[in-house]
DNA sequence: CGTTATTGGAGTACTCCAATAACGGTGCCGTACT
């Protein structure tokens, strides 16, 4: 009689040459065999892929692998090509017809273990179809921070991937991201419809990596200081740029300084993009000034610094960005250059409302009754996005019904329909504005800067680092607050608490004169401690 | 959402100012062209 563990071990050393396997993949690998869900949130290589890959060999049947880019299905599908394990194949628009129609008969012969797709592919009926007939046992959603990033409006699909699981039977479902603070694993758990996931969490903390922050008042200043910093700083390392004219802009600036220099962004054709990307990894390229389309897939270790030369949309982006610095586990530079404008675009960028047209235009295409997502596209006119972000608004607020794959109406009057559906999504919008906020609140903060990262991915840092700006300049011993460590002391991280104007919210970080606290109505806010024990404004709600 | 660039009108020869337009990110997909 063989254990799980030890068939899981010696599958991962006969057919994966993996040695030894971290005790976090072993829990993770274990309780994909026992059927259960896991959250996986693992630093970059620490083997987040190896959770599904070895369970997929001794689980019957096939493994579908959601994955946002099609270059990184094609990196997961050239990578299980040199192990030795059953076919993987890729289902996408970017390759010729005939690999397609390849990949569906090895499918459904048995010969494939692994099919990467985005999850774009799931809106079709014909794909989950045949996913239900190929008998999926096992479905993972790589990069899964993307459910909660992109689901909501960008890639409405994100938000769908949870109805596609549904309809093969709930086989046991694993979502793998490198970042994700507290709120985003929940609206992970809840989006993807995770059943008690196992939720295995590494420390988010990075050491190695030097924080500092630099606030401008002009622009031009800010220019001038950080092809400087460029110069100086040692390479190869990354400049992120809020839009593609910057990109190019300073990409410029620093060639003119005889710096290998690479920009890359959305606007640039496959071919430019693969040379910078490619160019980066060889070392041919010294810096890459990019916008955030440069990122995932980059798994280079020797980045000696990440420098933002303007200030991104969220905590979260920001840690994602950094987190490529210093993965060899040596000292890394990671200065933020925020200028107060910078945020401004990001509130522009987040700010898209849903049009009511749209809500209308779903709801009456579906008076004529049920349909599927592609009939609804053709019976309101709608684009794919468009008709998609309805449908999940109005999902969300109970005005539709998915089921098999078939959108229906329920019982709720258009205008109430529209409004509640409206009203979700300015929820959702509040949320991500107020995240802007605490871009700021990171920039401005005389407190630890690490402490402050760290305390928004849930995890509470005793005393200052020793090793970011504040800390250096002696400003961050002042900040600490007086009841760290004190269990006893009330509003401590993770308590629940209630506002009488703003509902229930989380503390999420404490500093000594502030605290932030995530509310589900309003998103995340800042309050001064003075204020809230002045006025007793917050309540200890039963967890 | 708010800054910056452009246009346009008034009224008179080149300038002033107000109104208007353009602009900012992330990727699938599928279709129409070369």
């Amino acid at each position: 009689m063989t254990t799980a563990r030890e068939r899981l071990q010696r599958a991962a050393a006969d057919r994966f040459d993996f040695a030894e396997l971290h005790p976090d993949q072993l829990d993770g690998m274990e309780h994909l065999l026992e059927g259960r869900d896991v959250l996986a949130v693992l630093p970059t290589g620490a083997g987040k892929s190896a959770i599904y890959q070895v369970p997929a060999v001794l689980l019957e049947g096939p493994t579908v692998v959601v994955s946002p880019l099609i270059a990184l299905q094609h990196d997961q599908q050239q990578g299980l090509a040199e192990r030795d394990v059953p076919e993987a194949v890729t289902v996408n628009s970017a390759q010729p017809a005939a690999r397609t129609t390849h990949a569906w008969e090895a499918l459904a012969a048995g010969e494939a273990e692994y099919l990467f797709l985005a999850p774009e592919q799931l809106d079709k009926d014909e794909v989950v179809e045949r996913l239900v007939e190929a008998g999926v046992s096992l479905f993972v959603v790589d990069e899964a921070h993307c459910v909660s990033e992109w689901g909501h409006d960008f890639r409405p699909d994100y938000l769908r991937v949870g109805a596609a699981i549904e309809r093969l039977g709930h086989p046991p479902v694993v979502a793998l991201t490198a970042t994700a603070a507290p709120p985003v694993r929940a609206d992970i758990v809840e989006r993807l419809g995770l059943r008690e996931p196992r939720e295995i969490v590494a420390s988010f903390d990075r050491p190695e990596l030097h924080l500092t922050v630099q606030v401008y008042a002009d622009d031009d200043l800010r220019h001038r200081e950080i092809a400087e910093r460029v110069r100086e700083l040692p390479k190869p390392g990354l400049v992120y740029v809020a839009t593609r004219k910057e990109a190019e802009r300073y990409a410029e600036a620093l060639s003119g300084l005889d710096i290998r220099t690479g920009h890359y962004h959305a606007g640039l054709n496959r071919k430019r993009r693969e040379e910078v990307h490619d160019g980066f990894l060889a070392g041919d390229l010294d810096v890459v000034v990019a916008t955030s389309a440069f990122g995932m897939g980059i798994d280079k270790p020797d980045v000696r610094f990440v420098l933002h030369a303007a200030s991104p949309g969220s905590l979260d982006a920001y840690y994602q960005q950094i987190g490529r610095a210093g993965r060899d586990g040596g000292d890394a530079t990671v200065e933020l250059h925020h200028h107060h404008e910078d945020l401004r675009l990001q509130r522009f960028l987040v700010a898209r409302r849903p049009k009511p047209e749209a809500l209308h235009a779903v709801l009456e295409a579906l008076a004529e009754g049920p349909a599927t997502g592609k009939e609804l596209g053709e019976r309101s006119g709608l684009s794919a996005q468009r008709r998609t972000n309805a449908v999940n608004l109005l999902e969300q607020v109970g005005a539709v019904r998915v089921e098999e794959g078939r959108i229906s109406r329920a019982d709720l009057s258009v205008p109430e329909a529209v409004d509640a559906a409206v009203e979700a999504a300015e929820r959702h919008r509040r949320l991500v504005r107020s995240r802007i906020d605490l871009v700021r609140e990171y920039a401005e903060t005389g407190g630890c800067r690490r402490r402050y990262l760290l305390g928004y991915f849930g995890e509470e840092l005793g005393g200052p680092c020793g090793h970011c700006d504040t800390c250096e300049s002696g400003s961050a011993a002042e900040h600490v607050p007086a009841d760290v460590g004190d269990e006893d002391a009330g509003l401590t991280p993770s308590t629940p608490v209630r506002h009488p104007e703003w509902g229930d919210g989380v503390v999420l970080a404490t500093e000594a004169d502030r605290l932030t606290v995530l509310f589900d109505e309003r998103g995340y806010t800042t309050l001064s401690r003075a204020a809230v024990e002045e006025k007793d404004l917050l309540d200890v709600r039963e967890a």
